[in-house]
DNA sequence: GTGAAAGCGCTAACAG
DNA sequence: CTGTTAGCGCTTTCAC
């Protein structure tokens, strides 16, 4: 392997010389800028990123976990975020915790071992107590972990809100609502709790259908959905997740239930996978762009020291579609 | 920072005895092993991944380069691809080229620069003189590189076949097939041959549209589908990437077009966006857990010094469903 | 402006 | 079995 010494022999000047011309820092004489640079072209020398790694005391590597890469929500969350973190000088390594024992311990202490300077935390596992002695850098994304790390997430409040109001003018008599664990914490939940809320109070009646926290195959969707027309054979108007909706649409298909007639659907979510279909599934689209960005703000800020000032609530907004 | 030399210290042994523990390599007796680990326990040392790459001269780090992370082709890749890099004790960073000047450009100078011990290729850019010199480990994913590099790639002849002998018992009189760019040189193109082929012999009209090799926007494939339906009205039969079914399937049903009875449609790739709809889209599946289990195989083969066998193309397989 | 020297934290011979 | 020693390749004071 050819090394900083190589070059700074065959340009007869010192290592660290040579270390000034490829950082562009201090003052080198245009003379001998130019013979290191022809040593190094000469040598076709790269730097070592490991050494500089070690000297400097940091990857410019940040992680992202979520829990599943494939689902189109994390899918475009890490595209996203990949993007920001590339402007700002930083790799990206992602970490899907589904089908992988205990991933997320390994990957909090891979942060630990300096692997990564920091992580983008957006997994749905429960166990929580891992984070507790940790000082460095972390922030949540759509996910309460605790008090010292910070969080990026939707408004989901006024999401639930929106859906609800989607609904309303169709006067539902029956909807059901497809949410996540209760045991995940996560600032979700928040839209469940206003969209009951607001539709109850218009007097429409509600029900919850829960799914398992390590939910995200297809197969699953698909499953629930088949439950969920079963067990409310006279359901009106669903509202869940994207991929829940798409599995429901399905369903009511083959039953021929005729949507949006008889059968009024809105997703949440709102990913592109809302638009492939034969119609476009109202929804309330998350700001995954903005939370990417947000993220990889409060990620790298941190990681530089900066302390980062309060986070809130990004807004969402509704897709106009065809199931509603 | 606690670092190996402190954990020495406090076991009163020397830092190296500290690292055979660690590592658990050569013979240490059961009672400094005991103090040893004692040590690090007290001093809840976390040994540097940076100072270890350096020392050992390598990360343990493979690169994922592909066009579109958020593409459910590429998703459910890089899912799988993952998965298997973490079981063979590898981390994955990811990389997508698109809307990223140059990305792979600079992932490619990555591996130089020895931030990952190899790279997995699957971008689909122009410019293939980046890799000439280059004798560090890499794998194609469904892409001609050169001659040095090995490449993972499905059996995209026989799924040409597969999907043309899906249409031949309809009958159809004009098929149009939508293809992505001939200027990217990938395996795939192969499928399309194949088909044309095969349904040419059998006496069916066949057309082909060709799309820009950057296109992966949802909107991209909107635009062709409506293309599609406006240079050929008379189109019976429509053969292409998912997206682009999808898309077909939006605009002939905007259109009034009933699948499967005027309209046959087959898909290539057969990924989960083929069953999220309301109908099961008949595809060509590509064997994405296989390839990516090959992929894995063949760079942390060729990262351990291991030559790796001459590569053969993976099984497609049809998927039956509603449309064809 | 430039070079010498120390050090980042770990591993790997090689003695003993 | 364990300690000593010498790096890995780069950065960074601090003299000159």
């Amino acid at each position: 392997m050819t090394s900083i010494k190589d070059v700074a022999k065959l340009a007869k000047v010192a290592p660290s010389t040579v270390s000034l011309v490829l950082n562009h820092k201090g003052y080198v004489s245009e003379i001998t800028r130019k013979k290191v640079e022809e040593a190094v072209a000469k040598l076709s020398y790269v730097p070592s990123e490991m050494a500089r790694n070690l000297s400097l005391n940091r990857t410019n590597m940040i992680g992202v976990i979520v829990p599943e890469i494939s689902h189109p929500f994390f899918a475009t969350f890490i595209r996203e975020v990949e993007v920001e973190l590339y402007r700002r000088g930083y790799k990206t390594m992602v970490c899907s915790t589904v089908q992988k024992a205990n991933a997320e311990h390994a990957f909090v202490n891979m942060l630990r071992r300096q692997t990564m300077d920091g992580i983008i935390m957006g997994a749905h596992s429960l166990e929580l107590d891992i984070y507790d002695g940790l000082s460095h850098p972390i922030v949540a994304f759509d996910r309460f972990i605790n008090e010292n790390i910070p969080i990026v997430h939707a408004d989901h409040q006024s999401g639930g809100r929106l859906a609800a109001k989607a609904f309303l003018p169709h006067r539902c008599h029956h909807i059901v609502q497809i949410m996540g664990a209760r045991e995940v914490l996560t600032p979700a939940n928040a839209h469940h709790e206003a969209f009951i809320e607001t539709l109850t109070e218009a007097g429409t009646r509600v029900d919850t259908l829960e799914m398992a926290w390590n939910a995200f195959d297809p197969i699953d969707f698909l499953q629930t959905a088949e439950q969920l027309f079963n067990k409310y054979p006279d359901v009106d108007g669903i509202f869940g997740p994207d991929l829940a909706i798409c599995s429901c649409m399905r369903v009511a298909a083959q039953r021929g239930i005729r949507v949006p007639e008889n059968l009024k659907l809105v997703a949440y979510d709102g990913t592109y996978i809302t638009r492939m279909g034969q119609q476009v599934i109202t929804a309330v689209v998350q700001p995954i762009g903005h939370l990417a960005y947000m993220a990889a703000e409060k990620i790298t800020s941190w990681v530089n020291g900066r302390p980062g000032e309060k986070l809130y609530a990004l807004p969402v907004t509704l897709q106009e579609g065809d199931t509603c």
